[in-house]
DNA sequence: TTAAATATGTGCGTAGCGCACATATATGGT
DNA sequence: ACCATATATGTGCGCTACGCACATATTTAA
C-alpha cells in the first residue's frame, strides 16, 4: 500500500524530498520579508512600486504596457502606480516613439532612489548569507545558477523574475530567454 | 510587512560576491510569487491571510496577540484579518484561558483549506526545484539548512520565518530558538 | 475608409492594513 | 480592599494598492 500524501499534486515528490521544498520556501519568505522592508523604508511605498522603479531604470524605453506585463498588474493598477511615482517626482512621463505610448523616464531623484533600493536589497540578502563561508556561498551560487538556468522561461517570464535584480552585479543572467530552448 | 530581528548595515561584500545575493534574491522572488499565487487561488485572499491560517493550525492555543507578533501586523490589522477568516468560516473565536484572550480554532473547512495551502506551497516550490538532480537537491538542502541554522533568531523570529512552513514535512526546524546561543 | 488592434487614462469599488481610541480583564503595589 | 498599570481585544476612520468596466487616442489592416 502506497503511503498517501495529502492532496497529491503533480509536483509533489513523495517521501523526504519535500524537506528541501519547505526549506527553500522558508528561506525565500525570510529573504523577501527583508527585501520588502528595506524597499519600503527607501521609497516609502510597498506592493510592486519598488520593482517598478527598478524596471523603469533598466532602460529608457519602458512603456506603461510593458511595465504592466512585467509586474503582473492590471492596466489601471499600473497607470495608478506610475501616477504615484510621478507624484513622488521619481518618474517622468514623456512622449513615446509611437504616439500612443508613454515613455517612462527616471528623474535624477528617481535614479538615486533606485540605487538605494538596489543597495538595500543586496544588503538584506547578504545579511542572511554571510553566515556561510566563502566556499559555501560559492557552492550555493552554483546551485542557484543552475536552478535558474534550467527553468523554462519566456523572455517576459525572465523580466518578471528579474524585476528586482541589480543590473550592476548581475551581468550575465542565467535565465533562458525563450521557452522550450534549453540553454546548454 | 514583518518586523525584523536584525538589519545590520554595511553588509555589502565588495567585488563579485554580490552575485550570489542577487541570485538568491531573484530566486526568492520567483518562489514567493508562485507560493502567493497558489495561496490566493486556494483561500481567495492575499496578504498575511494564508500565513495566518497556517499559523493558527500549528496548535489550538493561538491568540490574537501572538498571531499579531508572528505575522508582523498591527493589532487592528490582525483583528480584521481574523474577522475575515471567521466570516469565511475557516476560523472560530472561542473563549481563551485568560478571560481577555480569544482562542483561535480552525473549523473543519479551515483545516482542509490549510492542508490545501500547504500542499500548494510545496508544489509551487517543487516545480522550481525539480530541474535539479537528486544529488543537487541534497546539496542545496544541506546548504540552506546550514544557512538557516546559523541565523541569530529569537523564538518569535523563528515563528515569523516559519509562518508558512509545512509542519507535516518539517519535523526538525533548523532555526535556533533563542538569540545569541548558536546551535552547533 | 472603416474595423480592429494597441496603448493610455478615468470612475468606482474592494482588500488589506495602520493609527487612535475604547473596553474588558488581569496583576502588582500600598 | 483599592487603584494604577499591564495585557488583550474590539471599533471608527482613513489610506494604499489594486482590479473591473468604460472611455479615449492612435496605429494597423482589410
Amino acid at each position: 500500500m502506497v503511503k498517501l500524501f495529502f492532496v497529491r499534486s503533480a509536483h509533489i515528490i513523495p517521501g523526504m524530498e519535500n524537506g528541501i521544498a519547505n526549506l527553500l520556501g522558508a528561506l525565500s519568505l525570510a529573504v523577501m520579508d527583508r527585501i520588502e522592508q528595506g524597499a519600503r523604508e527607501v521609497v516609502g511605498r510597498g506592493g510592486e512600486t519598488p520593482a517598478a522603479l527598478i524596471v523603469i531604470g533598466y532602460g529608457q524605453g519602458m512603456t506603461n504596457d510593458k511595465l504592466r506585463r512585467i509586474l503582473g498588474l492590471s492596466h489601471s493598477g499600473t497607470v495608478r502606480l506610475v501616477d504615484r511615482l510621478v507624484s513622488d517626482r521619481l518618474v517622468e512621463r514623456r512622449p513615446g516613439k509611437d504616439g500612443r505610448e508613454v515613455a517612462l523616464h527616471l528623474t535624477a531623484s528617481g535614479a538615486a532612489s533606485r540605487n538605494e533600493l538596489l543597495a538595500s536589497r543586496i544588503s538584506a540578502v547578504t545579511s542572511l548569507l554571510d553566515v556561510l563561508s566563502a566556499a559555501e556561498r560559492k557552492q550555493l551560487a552554483t546551485l542557484i545558477h543552475e536552478l535558474l538556468a534550467r527553468q523554462d522561461t519566456s523572455e517576459m517570464d525572465r523580466f518578471t523574475i528579474c524585476r528586482m535584480c541589480d543590473d550592476r552585479v548581475c551581468t550575465k543572467c542565467p535565465l533562458p530567454t525563450s521557452k522550450g530552448q534549453h540553454a546548454r
